[in-house]
DNA sequence: TGACTTTTCAAACATGCGTTTTAAACTAGT
DNA sequence: ACTAGTTTAAAACGCATGTTTGAAAAGTCA
């Protein structure tokens, strides 16, 4: 009927994909229902089981989707001749319009969540295949923002501070809107919060840069104390 | 067999709320099965009926009951004579091992951190008794440590950074042991981990301390610079 | 002890779930 | 039009779950 224009070239198999990542992204894998993403994607019961074998097929084809989709979307890696400061707010910003961002594919980044917070076969696959290399890439900003040297454990646990800042607006957003209504998520909200986060952040960073780069053979990679004016 | 001195005065309702709590914490609400824990508490089925009504009944009572111990066991705000700087510490340090020490009582904040992620009528509770006393804590630290006005919306949003970094240990924790397994939890290694967040914040608070706190009463410290968009 | 309440127990009940089955509808090549 | 292969459809199966039941056991107080 008229509802098969609303998913344009959608076969069954891609309406699937679709509803299974809203509802999956909402309630979780257990306590979604076969039931309730074939009612959502006007297919039939039998469908799941057909193209995916079972409900746990289908989970980890929508997680491979979502991870497609997420990481052309806001790509985290920008301009490799800007500043590490302006690298650092890229990073920050793509990350947090990635978790938060109101925009059509919502779920992505929910499913995401949820695995790093309960783990499933899922989570090793986006380790190997996304996070590590995002992680080098933040590490990396920070080894240029320092000046520390690649092994020093202070780069570790920078890049795990500043992703923190990031992700507790995803893990605690319920607790956020309770605390404090006033902030919202708009993407005007966002680019603030992202500003801050990347303010905050390259703040400690040059602190560490100023009284605590002193391991390894100091190599400084890049100009760290330009921010300073 | 000697499991009942493992639980020592310990009747029915007491070995179920503790039973409760572990599985809960585990697997989450929905997952866990009355029959897991009635299992664990070497109760019969009939008992939850009996005693909460039902499995929404135990959850919440568990959760209160998790709140009351998990307060008690690692306050948060320290000796008001101490410096903010010490002060911060000691929240930070708090928090970090209330959510991670592999204590007794280690279920206590993981059914926390879940309804925070997946929000029950139960967080609203949390919020209004725990959490909002717990973020004016930290709030005043910020507030001491940067000279920032009350109403300064970056008090709210630095409170979140710091935050966000402890909460990060929790939230995706089966992401850093996969990415850094180098990483441990051990009592030494969340200190070690505590002292890097205060460190970390503790600089970024002190400049904006030094370039940004002109509002209020204006006290400003250091030579108040602009710095880019 | 004996009546009475509280607590425990094993079994059963009702429901919702993932999955399977069987057949019908559709598609494409000849 | 016929047939073979693919996709969809409806119903049913088997199982695990939350909850209820009715009686036995334990506890309480006279």
């Amino acid at each position: 009927m008229g509802t098969k224009a609303l998913h344009p070239a959608a076969d069954t198999e891609n309406r699937l994909l679709e509803s299974a990542g809203e509802v999956f992204a909402e309630k979780g894998f257990r306590a979604t229902t076969i039931r309730d993403i074939i009612r959502r994607a006007r297919a039939n019961i039998a469908a799941v089981n057909y193209h995916y074998g079972d409900k746990q097929g289908l989970y980890t084809a929508v997680f491979r989707y979502a991870r497609k989709c997420c990481e052309e979307q806001f790509p985290v890696d920008g301009d490799a001749g800007a500043t590490p400061r302006e690298r650092l707010h890229t990073f920050v910003r793509s990350l947090l319009l990635r978790i938060l961002d109101h925009g059509r594919p919502a779920w992505h980044w929910q499913l995401m969540a949820r695995e790093m917070m309960e783990p499933t076969a899922a989570l090793d696959e986006m380790v190997e295949q996304s996070i590590k290399r995002e992680f080098a890439i933040i590490s990396g900003i920070v080894a240029d923002m320092t000046g520390l040297g690649d092994s020093d454990p202070r780069i570790r646990l920078s890049a795990s501070s500043i992703i923190g800042q990031v992700l507790f607006y995803r893990h605690a957003q319920a607790v956020v809107i309770r605390l404090h209504p006033e902030q919202q998520f708009s993407r005007k909200d966002l680019e603030e919060l992202a500003l801050h986060i990347t303010d905050f952040s390259a703040c400690a960073l040059e602190a560490i840069a100023r009284h605590g780069a002193v391991k390894k053979t100091g190599k400084p990679r890049g100009a760290a104390r330009e921010r300073l004016g």
